[in-house]
DNA sequence: GTGGAGGTACGCGAGCGACT
DNA sequence: AGTCGCTCGCGTACCTCCAC
């Protein structure tokens, strides 16, 4: 994706997309991908996706060419299971969901398939480069400043941009952007949607390699991430977001990445990391959360089945009851409370003043 | 001015026959 | 057997028009 040989194709973005009410956000492709996985976090075909929409009434075009992601085993065509089609799955439809597909849209990677051209591969360049360029790095996340007159300027004076209109394209993606609280990317702090975002991004960028016969292993993963720009893309950048950043990709990498969906493999890999671990059946098939010891709000939903993998790669693990209404400060003061109570058990008690310990700290 | 419906032109790739 | 070139159909890109 070099810049000088980059084209910006509209594709059918300047087509209509009835994404209907305003405040319903990207409800209708929270419905698209659920019906068209039939419910299960699976890679399916293509042309099986686009039939189940269809036959609802539902958006097809949109979701699979620009949101979702591409790829081809034995000559079919699938729609790969990844961390938007997770959400979407195991949640009901809320702004998170729509921040992190609108994510998924301005990361502008949604593999190939049969019949489509090579530009299609990187469909929304034009979104791309508007957030990079433009809201990251010349509006630092005011958000206010985006307008559809500003996003027809834009792409206007790009000679990538190649198509003879502009207009409909850009009210169209205003509008989107409007309905999806692009606006919520300003945050400097670590918020769910956020850290959905990032284990997204490795799912595409892992698979975007894949379709050029490359392998990415874990060492590697930082390093893809930095060069897709997903610092720029995922909203305001921030010490805390780095410091997270760190931990997500070692809890992406102990999971067996996009692996982490299937059952079969977790169990395989679990075996392999972690010595006499004992499979337990469990009747509640939802997620969990893992948290991260070092900042509570480093909370990432996993499937059930990966909790061991995720407390080996130091995370604690948080049920699914807990992880609706999960407090990150809440949780903070009594994982406290409990160290030091066991501390307290253990009969370890300090034998240095409070003066001294905070004269210690200071001088690190 | 903007979202939505419908329409059409066009390009790509599958399929197939002709020729080497 | 391999490849070249043509046709055809489908999917896609983009347009116009309409309602509000």
């Amino acid at each position: 994706m070099s810049d000088t040989s980059e084209s910006w194709r509209p594709g059918s973005f300047t087509k209509n997309f009835s994404w209907g009410k305003k405040e319903n956000g990207l409800l209708k492709l929270h419905q698209a991908i659920r019906v068209g996985f039939d419910g299960v976090t699976e890679d399916v075909e293509r042309e099986t996706f686009r039939n189940r929409v269809k036959k609802e009434g539902l958006l097809d075009y949109i979701p699979v060419n620009f949101f979702l992601f591409n790829s081809s085993k034995g000559g079919a065509n699938f729609i790969i299971a990844d961390e938007l089609v997770f959400q979407a799955i195991n949640w009901n439809h809320s702004d998170s969901f729509d921040k992190l597909a609108i994510f998924a849209f301005n990361f502008s990677r949604v593999g190939k398939w049969r019949g489509a051209g090579p530009e299609q591969r990187y469909p929304a360049l034009w979104a791309r480069h508007y957030i990079k360029d433009r809201v990251a790095n010349q509006f630092g996340w005011d958000t206010k400043k985006i307008s559809a007159n500003d996003i027809e300027a834009f792409v206007k004076n790009d000679p990538r941009y190649k198509a003879k209109t502009a207009r409909k394209l850009s009210t169209n993606l205003y509008y989107l952007y409007s309905v999806s609280h692009l606006s919520d990317f300003s945050t400097n702090r670590v918020e769910r949607w956020w850290v959905d975002c990032l284990f997204l991004a490795l799912d595409r960028l892992i698979e975007d390699q894949k379709l050029d016969g490359i392998d990415i292993d874990g060492a590697r993963y930082a390093s893809i991430l930095a060069n897709s720009n997903f610092g720029d893309l995922s909203g305001q950048r921030s010490v805390e977001k780095d410091l997270a950043e760190k931990h997500l990709i070692a809890l992406y990498d102990a999971c067996g990445s996009r692996e982490r969906f299937s059952e079969e493999h977790v169990r395989e890999r679990t075996a392999v990391k972690i010595e006499d671990v004992e499979w337990v059946l469990a009747n509640d098939v939802r997620p969990q959360g893992a948290v991260h010891p070092t900042n509570p709000r480093v909370l990432k939903s996993i499937p059930r089945a990966c909790a061991m993998l995720a407390k080996y790669a130091g995370f604690e693990i948080i049920e699914a009851d807990e992880l609706e209404q999960f407090d990150p400060d809440k949780f903070a003061v009594e994982r406290t409370r409990r160290i030091l109570a066991e501390l307290r058990e253990q009969n370890i008690v300090p034998n240095m003043s409070a003066e001294e310990l905070l004269k210690l700290t200071r001088e690190k």
